[in-house]
DNA sequence: CCTACCGATCGGTAGG
DNA sequence: CCTACCGATCGGTAGG
């Protein structure tokens, strides 16, 4: 038995059951999660799982916003030291593609898969994905600008249209990874990417970049 | 009481079951298919839905197979007038764009979205969107492969990078469209699909086709 | 954080 | 195609 423990203890427990959690919804989706199956796994009962969120609302909400933050502590956060424009954006979508690489089952990207199993069911957690979706495309978009304001990009460059483009080499990139399995996806995407912001790139015979 | 039924009466009643659940399951997935809710829908009982099927895992098969045939019709084969090539390629994607903006909800692409609820869940159903999905592939890749054939795209082509491109500009749509309702989606996959095979493109400055 | 429960619903079967 | 039912599991609560 373990009925009273440190708040310490009990965040601890917490971190534990989100991690599992996020395991758990790579593979069966958010809606897949069980509160049964995660306390199985975790060696609790279901009564201790439930208890640090409240619902089971509540804790997809917080698996989300834990796969939300270590989006955003692997990817934009390690392209701040790049410059702003061209580099800070080939930067942050290389280490998108090699965080979705890397771990093929882990949590993939979740935000991208929850994105797709939630844009029909409205409520909070179709809310917190597009709020995050909208925060990231938000910053691609101001990098794009900054590349066009420094010349890196040409004057009548549509920014949006590029934030599009690059969103689709990346989910392009996601249905590669985990469903395909294919060892080549991470090289196409960023090929991809060099092909899209290099303007007029070699492979296709053009001219360089100004 | 309806116990006893022609033939041509149980096939029709598969029909409606199977229409039903494409519905539903454009909102909830495949997974969250239930037998029940699709009998409360079709006003019948839950034995009556799952006689027609045998289990509910033959019925999300049925319903994924009922998707293909739909995205089969609706996009190459409206392609098949169109020149091998360039144009069958835009034509095919054109007709795929207008597909998914057609009815948001009703299975946008439910080819697109089951192929990331089952990425990581080996199984039949899996292994049947793997086919579909490989099966339309080979199809873009041969046209791509037609238009480098015919000097309508440069000799040193990649055709799979294309088709890599391509697809990520169809998932950006279809995400554009189920998740953020942008009615400007349709146009930016457009113009996305036009910059990618006309190598050079008018909007970013370089040469026009040959 | 546990035991012991709750009503609801799940997929599925028996038998007609 | 229905009624009637099965065991299992769902999310969640009471009470400690």
């Amino acid at each position: 038995m373990s009925p009273r423990k440190s708040a310490a203890e009990a965040t601890a427990t917490r971190v534990r059951i989100i991690e599992r959690a996020l395991a758990l919804a790579a593979t069966d989706g958010l809606d897949g999660l069980t509160i049964g199956r995660l306390a199985i796994d975790l060696g609790m009962s279901k009564a201790g799982v439930v208890g640090h969120f409240g619902s089971k609302e509540a804790l997809q909400i917080a698996v989300l916003e834990a796969a939300i933050e270590q989006f955003r502590r692997r990817v934009p956060a390690r392209a701040v030291g790049a410059d702003p424009g061209l580099r800070r954006l080939t930067t942050a979508f290389g280490e998108w593609i090699d965080y979705m690489a890397e771990d093929e089952g882990h949590s993939g990207c979740l935000l991208t898969s929850v994105a797709a199993e939630f844009d029909g069911r409205p409520g909070p957690i179709r809310d917190a994905v597009l709020a995050a979706l909208m925060s990231w495309s938000t910053y691609v978009s101001a990098e794009v600008r900054t590349a066009v304001a420094a010349g890196e990009l040409p004057p009548e460059t549509d920014a949006e249209q590029v934030v599009f483009e690059l969103n689709g080499i990346a989910l392009a990139a996601a249905q590669a990874i985990q469903l395909h399995h294919d060892p080549a996806a991470p090289a196409r995407a960023r090929r991809a990417i060099t092909r899209l912001l290099d303007v007029a790139p070699p492979p296709m015979g053009s001219l360089g970049s100004p």
